[in-house]
DNA sequence: TCTACTCGCAA
DNA sequence: GTACGTGCGAGTAGA
C-alpha cells in the first residue's frame, strides 16, 4: 500500500537540537541536531515503511503571513547559530536518503504540506505528518495523521481526529484554526483575544463552532468581561485566525508522484556520516568507519642526496614485522624532511654512518610516532637517537586518551589525514598476517612518516589551546625515554626457582584434581565453569546462589558462601588459587624468560584511560602478593648482578593524599600532616568515635570506603566488596561524605563542572572526556559521573609518579649512581641497588619522590630492599 | 582460528 | 528498578 510521509524539516530540526546534548565531530562541526534527526528518519523509515516521502523546509523569514501581519512570528529567539550550521547538513542528509526536500518563497514548511497533504486526502493516500508543531494538527483527517514529538525525538502524539476530539473536548481538527483565532498563540506571535485561553475557546467552539459562528451570536452572550474583549478584539480574532490557517492551495511546484522514494544505495549516506563521524550508524550499517585517500606519496628509496648538514626538522619512523619492538626485525625505516621523503632498508639504516651521526647529533628535531619504540630500536642498532622533541602518539593520548590507538592510521585521521593506510589492511590479521611485497610496504611507510610530519602542527596547536603542551614536552617524552631504558635493560628472573614452584605445584595440583573427581564422583574439566557448574548445582544440587549471562555463577564469592555445604568446595578454591598461579605465572613466566635470564616487559603509555601506564608480555604490574603462596612467585625476581638488592620505593596512600589537596578537607589534611592511619582516622570519623574505639572490623569497612573512592566503585560495587547490602552500602558512603563535608562538596562541584565543560582533569592537565555525564541512561551517566570524580584523583597520582620517574631519571645524569630503574606498578617503583649505594640512594629517591609535586599536604614514601622483590617487603 | 565468556591478579 | 572501577591474561567453548 502507498504511503507518504512528510517532515517539517524545520520544527523537526529544532526539537533535535534541543533534546540532544551539543556534540562537535574532530572538525568542530556541531551535529546533535543532525543526528536527532537521522534517528527519525531511521525510526520512520523502518515503522512506517513509505513509498513516498518528502521534508519540507521554511524559505525564508518573511512569508505572505508578514503582509497580512507585520508582527507574525515577531519576538521570537533566533535561531542558536549552532544549529544555523546544521541546517545545511540536514538538507544533505535527507538528500542522501534519496527523499526529495523543498522549500518555496514567502511559504511555510506547513503550507506546502498542507498543500501535499491535500492533494494526497483527494488520493486517498494514506499520509503522515512529523513535526514538533501544533499548528499542523489542522490537517488531520481520516487519511492524514500528524506525529507530534512531545519532547525529546521519541515521544510521539498521533494526532487523529479521534485524538484531538478527546483532547480538545469534542472539537474537530479543522476547528483547530478558529480556537487559534480565538486564543492566539505566543510562539508564533499570533495575538488573538486577550483573556481567552483553550478552556473558554473550546466552550465557545462547541456552542458556535467557528469564530465567524461566535460573532454571528454575539448579542447571545450575556453580558461580561469576556463579551467585552471579544467584540473589543474582533479583528484581531479573524486576522488570528487567518494567520493559523495553513495554506493548502500554495503554488508548489512538486506533485506527489515526484515524491516517490528510490532505491539508491547507501553511498552517499556513508558518505555523509563519515564527514560527521556517525561511528555507531555506520556500524549498524555494516559499512566501515574508515575514511580513505588513496593519494600516493612520492619517495626515495636511498639517501644518496640527502642533504644532512642541511636539515632542522625531521620526522623519523620505523616500521617493524611486530608490534613486540623488543624483538622485532625491522622492515623499513623512513624519513620526512623538507617536503620529501625517504624509505631505505634495514641493511641501508645499518651502513650508512652519516645517517647514524645525523640522528645522534642533536641539532635536528626530531618528531616521531612512538618515540619509545625509536629509541629503542635506535639502541638495538646501536643508534643514541638524540632530540625526539615530538610524539604524535603521545599527543594523541594527550589530546584525547579515550580515542584508539593502535597504528600510524588511527591517530593521523583524527587530523583529516586519511592517505594512511591502517596496519590491518596492509598486514592481514591472525593467521593470514603477513609482510606485503617491498613497493606496497616502502609505500605505506612514506605514508606513514609523511603523515607524522603534517600532523605534528596541529597537535602542538591544540596543545597550546588547551595548556596541555607541557604535558607532553615535560612529561609524557621524557617519561617515554625513561620507560625504553626501563623494558630495555628488563629484569632478572631466576628460571630455576619458577621450575621449583612448578613441580611442586604440579604434585599438589594433581592431587587436589583426583579429590575433586572423587567428591563429584566423575572426570570433568575443573577449569571450565560450564562443567563445574552442573557439578555443583545439578550432580550435587548445591544451591545455586548467582547465574552468569550464560549459566551458574562459580566465581570466589559463590564458592565461599557454599564452603559449608560440600568439602568439594574447600578442594576447588585451592585448585583455582594454585591452577591461576601455575598457568598464568609460573608457566607464564617462564615463556617470557630470555637467554640473558631476563624479562622485558613493554609499559604501555597511551592506554589507560586515567593516565595510568600499563604493562604487557608480561604484565609485571600484577604479580602476586596478597596470599603467601602467590607472593613466592617474587622470589624469582632477582638483581641482574652479585651484590645488588631490589629496592621497592612505594607511595603511601598517594590517592588519598591527592583527594585531600583537591578538596582541601582539614580533617583529612590533619590527618596526613599528623601521618595518622587513614583508614583508622576514617573510622573514627564515619563511625563517630574514639581511636580507642576503632574496632578492625570498623578499619576494614573503612578502608573499603577509600578503597571505594579510588578506584570509583558504586555503591553496588562497595556492597559486594564488603559483603553487604547496596542500601547498607549506601549509607556507608553517605556517612562517609558527611565525615568529609568539603569532599562531598568536591564530588558535587566536580560533577557540575564535567557536565559544563565535558571533561575533568588532573593537576597536570591531563584530561578526560566525560560525554554520558548528561545521557539519560542510568548506567552510562552513573559511569561518567564516577568516572569524573575518580579521575582527578587517580589520574593526579598516576601524574605524580610519572613526574617522579622524569625527575628520578633528570637526577640521575649528575649522579654516580650504579643503580637502575627496573618496574613502575602504579604507586612504586622497582630498582635494583648496589648494596654499597644503599645508603645514598634511598634518600636520594625517597627525596625525589617525596618532592616531585607539591601538595598542600606531604607525600609520603615507604622504602625496602632484600635479595630478591619477595625480600623487599 | 577467531571471538565471547568467565575467572582472577594487581595498584 | 536499572547494572554495577581498570587492564592483562589464562582457559573453555562454540562458530
Amino acid at each position: 500500500m502507498e504511503k507518504l510521509v512528510l517532515i517539517d524539516g524545520n520544527s523537526l530540526s529544532f526539537r533535535a537540537f534541543f533534546a540532544l546534548p551539543l556534540l562537535t565531530n574532530k572538525a568542530g562541526v556541531y551535529t546533535n541536531a543532525i543526528y536527532g534527526f537521522t534517528m527519525i528518519l531511521d525510526k520512520i523509515i523502518k515503522e512506517e515503511e513509505p513509498t513516498h516521502f518528502m521534508v519540507a523546509f521554511d524559505a525564508g523569514k518573511t512569508t505572505f503571513r508578514n503582509k497580512m501581519y507585520s508582527e507574525y512570528k515577531g519576538g521570537r529567539e533566533k535561531t542558536p547559530d549552532e544549529l544555523r550550521s546544521q541546517l545545511q547538513y540536514i538538507r544533505q542528509l535527507v538528500e542522501s536518503y534519496h527523499i526529495k526536500h523543498y522549500e518555496l518563497e514567502n511559504y511555510e514548511a506547513d503550507d506546502i504540506i498542507g498543500t501535499l497533504s491535500k492533494q494526497a486526502d483527494e488520493k486517498n493516500l494514506k499520509t503522515i505528518i512529523i513535526t514538533g508543531d501544533r499548528d499542523l494538527t489542522q490537517l488531520a483527517s481520516e487519511n492524514v495523521t500528524i506525529y507530534y514529538t512531545k519532547k525529546g525525538v521519541t515521544d510521539i502524539d498521533h494526532y487523529t481526529p479521534e485524538f484531538i476530539s478527546e483532547k480538545y473536548d469534542g472539537l474537530e481538527p479543522k476547528q483547530i484554526i478558529e480556537m487559534k483565532g480565538l486564543m492566539g498563540d505566543k510562539s508564533d506571535n499570533i495575538p488573538g483575544v486577550p483573556g481567552i485561553g483553550e478552556k473558554t475557546a473550546i466552550k465557545l467552539l462547541k456552542q458556535y463552532d467557528t469564530v465567524d459562528g461566535v460573532y454571528n451570536n454575539i448579542d447571545e452572550l450575556k453580558q461580561s468581561k469576556m463579551k467585552e474583549k471579544l467584540i473589543d478584539n474582533e479583528d484581531n480574532a479573524k486576522l488570528s485566525k487567518e494567520l493559523a490557517t495553513i495554506n493548502r492551495d500554495s503554488p508548489i511546484e512538486v506533485t506527489i508522484d515526484d515524491l516517490k522514494l528510490t532505491d539508491n544505495g547507501d553511498e552517499e549516506k556513508i558518505k555523509l556520516f563519515k564527514t560527521l563521524e556517525f561511528k555507531q550508524l555506520l556500524d549498524q550499517m555494516d559499512a566501515s568507519t574508515e575514511a580513505s585517500d588513496d593519494r600516493i606519496i612520492e619517495y626515495q628509496d636511498h639517501l644518496n642526496d640527502f642533504d644532512f648538514a642541511n636539515i632542522k626538522e625531521a620526522a623519523i619512523h620505523f616500521e617493524t614485522n611486530e608490534n613486540n619492538y623488543l624483538k622485532a626485525d625491522i622492515l623499513g625505516f623512513a624519513i620526512h624532511a623538507n617536503d620529501k621523503t625517504y624509505v631505505i632498508s634495514l641493511e641501508e639504516l645499518e651502513q650508512n654512518k652519516d645517517l647514524h651521526a645525523w640522528l645522534e647529533n642533536g641539532n635536528v628535531k626530531f618528531s616521531a610516532y612512538d618515540s619509545k619504540k625509536t629509541i629503542i630500536l635506535c639502541e638495538r642498532l646501536g643508534i643514541k637517537v638524540e632530540n625526539i622533541q615530538f610524539d604524535t602518539m603521545l599527543a594523541s593520548y594527550i589530546l584525547d586518551p579515550s580515542r584508539t590507538i593502535d597504528d600510524v592510521y588511527s591517530v593521523v585521521s583524527e587530523f583529516g589525514i586519511y592517505y594512511v593506510p591502517n596496519d590491518e589492511s596492509i598486514y592481514g590479521k591472525g593467521k593470514k598476517l603477513h609482510v606485503p611485497e617491498r613497493e606496497v610496504l616502502f609505500e605505506c611507510i612514506a605514508k606513514k612518516v609523511t603523515a607524522i610530519f603534517e600532523t605534528k602542527e596541529k597537535m602542538v596547536e591544540l596543545l597550546k589551546e588547551r595548556a596541555q603542551l607541557s604535558l607532553h614536552d615535560d612529561l609524557e617524552l621524557p617519561l617515554a625515554r625513561v620507560l625504553a631504558e626501563m623494558e630495555y635493560i628488563g629484569i632478572t628472573v631466576d628460571k630455576d626457582t619458577l621450575v621449583e614452584m612448578q613441580e611442586d605445584l604440579k604434585v599438589r595440583i594433581d592431587k587436589l584434581i583426583e579429590q575433586i573427581h572423587n567428591h563429584a564422583g566423575s572426570e570433568f574439566n575443573i577449569n571450565s565453569p560450564k562443567q563445574l557448574g552442573v557439578v555443583l548445582f545439578e550432580d550435587l544440587k548445591l544451591p545455586i546462589i548467582k547465574k552468569t549471562k550464560t549459566g551458574y555463577s562459580t566465581a570466589v564469592d559463590v564458592l565461599e558462601q557454599l564452603r559449608n555445604e560440600h568439602p568439594i568446595i574447600e578442594d576447588i578454591l585451592v585448585y583455582r588459587q594454585l591452577a591461576k598461579l601455575q598457568s598464568t605465572y609460573i608457566e607464564g613466566l617462564q615463556k617470557m624468560i630470555t637467554s640473558e635470564g631476563k624479562i622485558h616487559t613493554r609499559f604501555n603509555q597511551t592506554l589507560a584511560q586515567t593516565g595510568r601506564l600499563s604493562s604487557i608480555e608480561p604484565n609485571l604490574q600484577n604479580i602476586p602478593i596478597r596470599l603467601e603462596e602467590g607472593r613466592k612467585i617474587r622470589k624469582a625476581f632477582r638483581p641482574s648482578k652479585e651484590n645488588h638488592v631490589i629496592f621497592a620505593a612505594d607511595y603511601s596512600q598517594i590517592e588519598l593524599r591527592v583527594l585531600a589537596d583537591i578538596t582541601g578537607d582539614e580533617h583529612m589534611k590533619e590527618a596526613f600532616t599528623a601521618n595518622e592511619d587513614i583508614h583508622t582516622t576514617t573510622a573514627m570519623r564515619v563511625f563517630n568515635v574514639e581511636k580507642e574505639e576503632v574496632t578492625s572490623n570498623m578499619r576494614r569497612q573503612a578502608k573499603a570506603v577509600n578503597f571505594g573512592i579510588v578506584y570509583g566503585i558504586s555503591d553496588y560495587g562497595l556492597s559486594q566488596s564488603l559483603g553487604i547490602t547496596r542500601k547498607a552500602a549506601k549509607k556507608f558512603i553517605d556517612d562517609y561524605l558527611d565525615s568529609f563535608p568539603k569532599v562531598k562538596e568536591y564530588m558535587d562541584t566536580i560533577v557540575q563542572d564535567a557536565k559544563q565543560k565535558g571533561y575533568v582533569e588532573t593537576l597536570l592537565h591531563r584530561r578526560r572526556y566525560t560525554p554520558d555525564i548528561t545521557n539519560r541512561n542510568f548506567n552510562l551517566r552513573s559511569f561518567a559521573e564516577r568516572t569524573a570524580m575518580n579521575t582527578p584523583i587517580q589520574g593526579s597520582a598516576a601524574d605524580i609518579i610519572k613526574l617522579a620517574m622524569v625527575q628520578f631519571s633528570n637526577k640521575m645524569k649528575e649522579k654516580e649512581f650504579k643503580a637502575k630503574l627496573l618496574l613502575q606498578v602504579h604507586d612504586e617503583l622497582i630498582f635494583e641497588v648496589p648494596k654499597d649505594e644503599l645508603e645514598t640512594f634511598k634518600p636520594f629517591v625517597e627525596d625525589i619522590m617525596d618532592n616531585a609535586l607539591e601538595l598542600s599536604v606531604p607525600l609520603s614514601v615507604e622504602s625496602s630492599y632484600g635479595e630478591t622483590w619477595y625480600d623487599a617487603k
